[in-house]
DNA sequence: CATATCTCAGGTGTACTGAAATTT
DNA sequence: CAAATTTCAGTAGACCTGAGATAT
């Protein structure tokens, strides 16, 4: 579902255009304001087509990264590692995962400081219809070949690794 | 100031594997995740650095695109457009650029419906000492050659064109 | 009258700070 | 006692819907 263009110009080339005449070299600029902008545009199409089945993308990132954990279970501090977020963000997320019936808590016996998390079966379900639905939109990665797809991915590898992502 | 690796992994290309192995191709999604979490590294660091400025990411846009209109002012309406926001939100932005004493409101004598925003000369100071600030960190692009930096835009902006960004 | 622009009220999503409770 | 984990209260910032005021 490729939208319709909303502007009859780049306004990233534009800009880059009265940066160069003003200030200087823009490449660094322009990188970093397509990134901002092609992320708007494509979480857009993502929270869209995960619309109809109650989540959001942040949500849904949440419950692959439980559903690919190898005991089916996290608790919740892995969770906010591994998706960069806060712990009180996690504990928000839970929350509305667990009154959507979608995730369910349980208590840590071995370190009772500790809560996991864990799919229910509508979880299951949910995520199963979700992940179809990124799929048939192929996550909204459009106008790329699959060897230009790899390529950005490369790229923007090197970009999260010297950002210290891992 | 490339901040040290927060996972001994990379996560994505974890998810990826095990993506492929048990749901299918994994390039499409593994190239989406990875432009919402470069988004969200280089926003932290370029809202850090603008932080001491007093003003974010967001609203630094806004200083730019006015400062770049070709009369120094700008409606509202043209600023919701470029930067691709909800007509509520700019009213929000701007309400708070206001309060900060970085923009002001003028009247439209010509079409008594609009309004411009344009730049106090506080908003100019702060706005050339925060292009200074994230020109010094050069917008938080690390670890990629300027041909490479080249190359990374040139293929977000296929994808932005096919996202319906122009 | 239909359309365009802006604003306000109200609500949603995410994520932060600071503090507390519990457990190790 | 120090550190780790989670939670709660409060707040910020961005976004949306719907409705209204004003002007074209």
């Amino acid at each position: 579902m490729p939208t319709e263009p909303k502007l009859p110009f780049d306004p990233i080339e534009r800009a880059g255009e009265i940066w160069a005449r003003r200030i200087g070299e823009s490449t660094a600029m322009k990188l970093a304001t397509s990134i901002m902008r092609v992320q708007q545009l494509i979480l857009a199409e993502l929270d869209a087509a995960l619309r109809p089945h109650g989540i959001t993308f942040a949500r849904y990132e949440v419950l692959v990264l439980i559903s690919f954990s190898s005991e089916g279970t996290l608790p919740l501090s892995k969770i906010g590692e591994r998706l960069m977020v806060h712990p009180t963000s996690v504990t928000n997320a839970i929350d509305r995962l667990e009154s959507q019936g979608l995730v369910r808590r349980l208590p840590d016996e071995a370190d009772r400081r500790r809560t996991f998390a864990e799919l229910t079966d509508d979880g299951k379900d949910v995520l199963a219809a979700s992940t179809k639905a990124l799929m048939a939109i192929d996550f909204a990665i459009d106008g790329l070949t699959a060897k230009q797809q790899d390529q950005t991915y490369d790229l923007l590898r090197s970009l999260r690794s010297s950002a210290g992502d891992f």
